[in-house]
DNA sequence: TTGTAGGCGTTATCAG
DNA sequence: CTGATAACGCCTACAA
């Protein structure tokens, strides 16, 4: 097997000049489309392969497209961020590596190694999640860095390039239907940095933030699932619920169902970002899309945009649905 | 802000030469502990990064370790793999970048891209899912340039670091329990590359395999759904199903429940891989374990002891477990 | 312990 | 259209 081969012996052995070597294989440069053929063929054969790291030192620029976002769940995959990925992987043009990133708020190791990757050249593009502190660190390193980024979320108030979502709109579309279905007395689970979806809840429903019913949630099934034991044991009177992720309904609904609750006809749930199994579960979870698949397209677009120049500055908003389906 | 500052011009700047700058940040040369410091500090001052590229250019070794998987699901996140990436990134030495590939075995510019990965360099240490062609072709190619690799899954006969599963008895267990509950007409839908679950049903519940009856299924909730459909109309008497995995499960037994079928009651139906939502759907899905976690862990920690240099031949067969819950 | 020089494999520049 | 030759930014002997 042919161990290394650098493009000097390469080119050498087939009786051309490094240089014509690299022109045939980057598109550019005029080279007679013979030359790059013949090129090109013995490549294959001689197994010829140019080294990654040098053609990007060479050609002083390159690296590949991150996609960061904090690493929330620990038990479990990250349905939410598994879904923007799929968009995100559908538009990006597919030559340049997608990697994903997770960092950790709480690691300070894995975040500094983060940030190291968006400074240190292997980076030319990135799409980040924003929300965190670690985030805010991140966007702020990309711009200094002049690197083409964009931002899922929430940014900077002065911020562009960003694909935001609005999950207070959506928590208010849940919070009036409940009201308008007859439900009197709602509780909200919470997730993570999710103090609007409590305020649009609440606003929806048509009282204070200040007299809704809130139970610590967080990433998982179980946190779902305690919630249900805690609304069972103290809050009898609770009929309908908001929860700040799809994952949290279903474990409430999988306790509250073993618990005897009829879900809805005693408590109505309705869960938030429409991940897949939402409408496969039984019952089939209401839930409050934020088009996460989207969100990743946008994400996708507007990067490539940047790369293709232009640079203009430019804000898109996800809308949110409700969408009813079998637990309300 | 310091827009780019080589190694040169940076050792300038602090008085000191390049060498020692590289050697403050490479953990290894001699160097005393107080110019080490000095260097560090100035370079967090002046915003000094290594290039990354020309790092690895330099010490002519490098790259990242990357995760190749099929890309078989479509339009939802594949949760089998999800479930392994737990487990990866639990193990793996965090200072190597971690990045998950997929290729999809019938777009060709992919698994090129793919192969392109695994020789140009960038790559220093794989995880691949093996079962397809472009999975055998990403082997030989590691094999050939010498990467270090761990499998996942069958792979060559005389292969070595693998890490695989048995999904032949975990069928078997599946067949064994169905009979002995006293359940009498089984149904096998299939997924991808799934040969050895139907040899293993069939043998678990005592009959011929080509007597078993075996319904197209797929990488999707729609697959279950679609069998569903199908053995409702044509099958009455299926009283026991086994899905290659968990999403048929779930798609099967969520249509199955709106034709007013009994779970289990009807039909009992058994599940594959449990994944994290099998054990929180209503109702919670008996699965064949294949311990997916487990399964990237020893992954990480084979891939990590090659690195140690323990070269030695290893191999790993990760045990199955039929998880009895409450859909059987 | 630190500095100097050469090399890593490409791309870019400038002739021819 | 093709071929030398100088960057690219860092690492690694080797010398001091």
């Amino acid at each position: 097997m042919p161990q290394k081969m650098d493009i000097k012996s390469f080119a050498e052995a087939i009786g051309v000049s490094a240089a014509t070597v690299s022109r045939a294989f980057g598109g550019a440069g005029r080279i007679s489309e013979e030359t790059r053929k013949k090129v090109l063929e013995a490549a294959e054969k001689l197994g010829y392969h140019a080294s990654f790291h040098a053609k990007n030192l060479g050609s002083r620029h390159g690296g590949s497209i991150a996609f960061f976002y904090p690493e929330l769940y620990t038990d479990e995959p990250d349905y939410f961020i598994s879904e923007i990925v799929l968009g995100i992987n559908r538009t990006l043009n597919h030559d340049r590596l997608f990697k994903v990133t997770p960092f950790d708020e709480h690691d300070e190791r894995l975040l500094d190694s983060a940030r190291e990757q968006m400074l240190d050249g292997r980076v030319s593009g990135a799409i980040i999640i924003s929300g965190t502190a670690g985030a805010a660190s991140l966007i702020s390193l990309a711009r200094k860095a002049r690197i083409p980024y964009v931002v899922i979320g929430k940014s900077q108030p002065d911020s562009t390039n960003t694909v935001d979502y609005d999950n207070e709109y959506g928590a208010t579309l849940a919070g009036r239907y409940f009201r308008e279905t007859g439900r009197k007395s709602p509780a909200y689970i919470s997730g993570h940095l999710d103090r609007p979806k409590k305020r649009g809840f609440a606003a929806g429903f048509g009282i204070k933030e200040s007299q809704l019913l809130e139970i610590q949630g967080g990433a998982g099934f179980k946190y779902g699932y305690q919630a249900a034991e805690e609304i069972f044991h103290n809050h009898h009177e609770t009929d309908c619920i908001l929860c700040a992720n799809d994952i949290i309904a279903i474990g409430f609904i999988k306790h509250a169902s073993e618990l005897g609750l009829k879900i809805p006809q005693d408590i109505a749930v309705i869960g938030f970002d429409d991940i897949a199994i939402a409408k496969n579960y039984i019952p089939a979870i209401s839930t409050v899309s934020l088009h996460l698949r989207q969100l990743g397209v946008s994400a996708g677009e507007m990067l490539e945009a940047q790369f293709s120049g232009k640079n203009k500055i430019s804000n898109e908003v996800v809308r949110c649905d409700l969408i009813i389906r079998e637990s309300t």
